[in-house]
DNA sequence: CGGCATCCCGTCCGATACTG
DNA sequence: CAGTATCGGACGGGATGCCG
């Protein structure tokens, strides 16, 4: 038996929830969008309240950092970090998965509709 | 610009919340384990309640699987499917990020602990 | 042993409105 | 533009107790 899951429980903690990953996965790909840019990116149905709490977090993990240019009207950018990208190990991973998962689960359901007519014979 | 995360958001559905990434994780290294194994074996502060809905979400998505032995006492064992191994992909680089992780974020409490003493010079 | 029922709380998430 | 304030619903997670 090798060692435990000693590091996937934080790495479930930073990652988790609806929006942190996708974020991130954004900011690693675009690299500094401004903060409405962002939120039109993410598919649209995120709300500021919630960007920006989650922002909050993902920068408090220094994984992202925020840029203000102090200028009126306000311009403020978001970057990941050298160390946010690090987080792309996984991420592309979790990527090729979810890929695969989707085409899976819609073959799912063609071999569940073919059981079913099996079943009414 | 590459093709966009049409894959992650799936991921972090099936993966997300406290629970089912370690449960995954250990039925992948461990191989059948039963109920209360299981439960023990996850740092054992996940109640009876948790652990059924959590392993109920991981069936309905192919990931594991539960053979009944219809005994008395009951006997129930939980098993990954060979679908649901192909998750290791992610879970090792997840599990390899929060290793450092944890050691960046112990690096970082001296850091701060710096800065405060220089800001206080 | 392997759950389910009940109650409870904190967090997540969202819509809407508003501000500097 | 980049958020904050407020309200409210849904869900995750946990403690306790009971059942076949």
């Amino acid at each position: 038996m090798k060692e435990d899951g000693i590091g996937l429980d934080v790495t479930l903690e930073v990652v988790c929830g609806k929006w942190k990953g996708l974020i991130l996965w954004k900011l690693i790909h675009e690299n500094h969008l401004r903060f409405n840019e962002l939120r039109r990116s993410l598919d649209g149905n995120i709300s500021s309240r919630i960007l920006a709490r989650e922002l909050k977090k993902l920068i408090q993990d220094g994984l992202i950092e925020r840029i203000d240019y102090e200028t009126v009207p306000p311009r403020v950018e978001y970057r990941v970090t050298p160390y946010g990208r690090t987080t792309a190990s996984f991420l592309e991973k979790m990527n090729e998965w979810g890929i695969h998962h989707k085409r899976r689960a819609y073959q799912q359901e063609s071999l569940t509709d073919v059981s079913n007519q099996l079943k009414e014979q």
